[in-house]
DNA sequence: AAGGCAATTGACTTTTACGTAAATCCTGTA
DNA sequence: TACAGGATTTACGTAAAAGTCAATTGCCTT
């Protein structure tokens, strides 16, 4: 594994731009190491580059990703502390199991749709 | 089943603001009826809002939802207008299978998350 | 008929998530 | 050493998706 990547080698990798990953360290999201001014990221930084961009797909906006982050990394503390992390691991997997039912019913009416068309296309060849 | 939903009703039921009931009409995903100038939401209306709120949980835009939604009130049109429609679904399922993936691996992640502050618990608990 | 309350319209504002442009700064290479 | 090509910073711009506010308007009730 590569011990560092170039701004550009991640934008390209990912298809987003250098504006979105600086966008992204403004925000608290990355925090790529420097060389003199130059950003390089890391394997780690790249991993997480990945978690923040399957976020963006989920729908989950920059405040909402930020608080999974910030709930990964968290420090182990006391008993409360990691009582509300497990809390809040809870809520976030309640979010992603309604929209994976979000997701199975959209699949079936893609479905029922789909067969209306097929069911179409065979009445236009009959017709013919 | 009721024949008729008024704006409040629609808003109370789904949490959403009048204010989103009027841009979603303005945005031509949802056409009320009316009685005078109030609007009267239909049954096939409320199904049409869940399919929007669905599709905004999962993070779609206004501009894809409208795709769908066109694409499912198609008329029934020629062949070539029928395999462009087959062609958009295949598309739109591509699209919730990427999100299936996501959602699954955001899960792993946050199965290992829980178990590191399960296991952090127990240590503390031994410590004591 | 008057008052009250919900609904409507229109205009302006806000927030999020970047895009874009300009000026500056390195850095390797010729 | 000159310079071309990236990278950085700063600042302003913008599109999407509503929120907010104000002025009406219609309808019911007393």
């Amino acid at each position: 594994m590569r011990e560092f990547y170039t701004i550009t080698e991640l934008t390209r990798e990912f298809g987003v731009s250098t504006r979105t990953l600086r966008f992204y360290e403004d925000e608290g999201l990355l925090k790529p190491t420097r060389r003199g001014r130059t950003r390089l990221y890391r394997p780690a930084d790249r991993e997480l580059l990945k978690q923040i961009l399957r976020g963006k797909r989920l729908g989950f906006s920059i405040a909402e990703i930020r608080e999974i982050i910030e709930m990964y990394k968290a420090p182990p503390g006391a008993e409360g502390q990691m009582r509300q992390i497990i809390a809040k691991i809870a809520e976030k997997r309640a979010q992603l199991e309604q929209k994976r039912r979000d997701i199975e019913e959209s699949m079936l009416e893609l479905d029922a749709a789909e067969e209306n068309c097929i069911e179409r296309l065979a009445e236009l060849d009959v017709s013919q």
